[in-house]
DNA sequence: TCGAATTTAATGTGATCACAAACTTTCAAT
DNA sequence: ATTGAAAGTTTGTGATCACATTAAATTCGA
């Protein structure tokens, strides 16, 4: 018997899209589970634990591991062993304070280049998180969210910055997921209406106060949750 | 004959520390030669090719390739072909911007941490660097000015940042060859000795004005190239 | 009963191989 | 001479395997 030990692994499926091969769907997959915050900090990660769960061989899943691991989103131990990462108080702070800078950044970069068309797919995507909120479906809250987010920085035709905040949203992972539960849902519409219509009135600084604000409500929800302590460092 | 097609494929060796296996090896011998621009934008690199002249098997080439994709260091093409990415101007623009924005967040983060082992250890790169500069030795001035604002930015006990701005400088890779090697000797001495001055005074602005102006310098003396339009985008 | 030493299992690493997709070259037909 | 298809080569991908290292389990001794 040579079952894989890391067992009380829940993984969220996805399909696998036609174009993308074994490669990219696996790493895909672990991503989005790690940005929504489906897997827990801590929890030790094994190539073959994994690949077995997925049905595939070892090999994608070490090059996922690997590429995941320079992007933050899993730590390699000095055992070579991987970990999705615990979080600690002052890591969490710089991570928003770096989230800020690059994401103000990010939307004032990408206001000359909005047209009629992202404000549509913004709209929509909206819409799309608004039914996610009233069906309670914090996965697809939390990706949908950041899904506005990278459709608005990604309006910049030279989106450099936006793998870098992805890589702040990776390692953030598990608390987007909490910030998101706790927000009111009234909350979050606002601040994505309030930038929609900064873009719509071309209001850099307008543009820039939203983007801040729905960041920093989700810090302040995050911070606001009862024993918050607990997700810090030592976590059961 | 199965050689391989990637000849003039001319690669700064390094020394394989005892302590790294040959992921770790490979990966950090392809970053530093892309670091310091040795390698050439529009290159073809393959996996077959570089195991070749490496003499490993072509696994470890793979993750490395990987890896630097993610970074943003090489460019997979759609074809799964993996090159050395084509400057833009705007990319370039964009890349200089961002650097500005982390790394003088970054100096100001790590001012609060830096002790005088920490300016010690600057001063000590500095006269590295003088003597590269007098050897004429461009991938050192390079690499070991990217030492110097690496070292300053890691005196942050948590450095999230550190990687962000390490793969802008991937991106920017071949230029800051070029930055570094039409500066002027004093130049690149008085921002740094600048800056380790506003370290001791413990004077954040002086700090951050430092830092910009470092970074400025080397975009202006790439600006100032004869000829620079032709490293963007068409090379020959 | 507890702890240390030994054995066993599990894991990451690096190499080799088979295969399919993409690119090159070759060569014939218009 | 140019275009087109076909054959051959190169390349990335994914799977399997052998090996060294490390974690876990078992056993033996006090």
């Amino acid at each position: 018997m040579q079952a894989s030990k890391s067992t009380n692994l829940e993984l969220l499926m996805l399909e696998r899209a036609a174009s993308q091969n074994t490669n990219q769907w696996v790493y895909q997959l672990l991503r989005t589970n790690l940005l929504c915050g489906k897997v827990q900090p801590g929890l030790p990660l094994t190539i073959r634990g994994v690949a077995e769960a997925l049905g595939v061989s070892p090999m994608p899943v070490r090059e996922a591991f690997h590429r995941l691991a320079c992007e933050g989103a899993v730590e390699v131990k000095n055992n070579s062993r991987v970990i999705v990462p615990i979080m600690t108080a002052e890591k969490f702070s710089e991570l928003c304070d770096l989230r800020i800078l690059l994401e103000t950044h990010a939307a004032q970069s990408a206001l000359p280049y909005i047209r009629d068309p992202d404000i549509v797919s913004l709209e929509l995507i909206d819409g799309k998180i608004d039914e996610a909120v009233q069906e309670g479906n914090v996965e697809n809250m939390s990706l949908l969210n950041q899904d506005f987010h990278r459709t608005l920085y990604s309006a910049n035709p030279f989106p450099i910055v936006v793998p870098l905040i992805e890589s702040l949203w990776l390692q953030l992972g598990p608390f987007s997921r909490i910030a998101i539960s706790k927000l009111e849902k009234i909350y979050i519409v606002d601040r994505h209406v309030e930038a929609i219509a900064a873009l719509k009135q071309q209001n850099s600084f307008a543009l820039r106060r939203a983007i801040e604000a729905d960041i920093r409500d989700g810090i302040a929800s995050i911070n606001s949750v009862e024993g918050i302590h607990n997700y810090f460092e030592g976590v059961a």
